[in-house]
DNA sequence: TTGACATGCAAGTGTTCACTTGCCTATCGT
DNA sequence: ACGATAGGCAAGTGAACACTTGCATGTCAA
């Protein structure tokens, strides 16, 4: 990984279904991530998540905390304000 | 490319620079982008950046119509919604 | 009609990325 | 202290991606 910004981030979906989850609820673990990603039909291992979670954790969108010998995750969106300050969404401009 | 998706749309800088300048102006050929794009220092050559439009196309931010032997483009920032609508951006949560 | 212009298509190449594998560190309970 | 738990680090692998190269197609001006 050269550099982790908020678009490369939000690349892999399953970087956007961590996402999800722990908009959801702080507080989460590695582990519990990957329990409930499992449950949810996405088989991914450990390591792959703890990866995908220092990708986000790079970007801003995600800080983590350690606790013990766990670390708990939680969201921060505030770096997707860059992307709707970029580029404002405009009204559907289908003229009907 | 398997599927062209936003966030995979977002994730390259150049296809973010192409959305900035057609956010900016409508009905740009693929000349005039390689223009701009070059008079800003980004060297890409036509190909590269004809391909960028494809994903771009795919992915639903830019519409382009054939116009003689020209195909003017223009951007559409709709698909964008399912982001702020995905992950709401909720206000700085530093408890100053 | 003919040549120049604007773009498309498709195969090939090198890099980046997602994931695995194997081992290591630190913390908790007993 | 010792085993189990929670996680980190780093090298290796295969696939996806960005880009190039070469040729083909369609349109306009003369």
């Amino acid at each position: 990984m050269i550099v982790a910004d908020v678009y490369r981030a939000l690349a892999d979906p399953t970087r956007r279904r961590i996402l999800d989850l722990l908009v959801q609820r702080d507080g989460v673990t590695l582990f519990e991530i990957c329990s409930v990603l499992t449950e949810a039909g996405t088989e991914s291992s450990r390591q792959a998540i703890s990866q995908h979670l220092s990708v986000l954790e790079e970007s801003g969108l995600v800080h983590a905390t350690k606790v013990g010998r766990t670390k708990v995750h939680r969201a921060d969106t505030e770096p997707l304000r860059e992307i709707t300050e970029r580029w404002p969404v405009d009204r559907k401009e289908t003229q009907s």
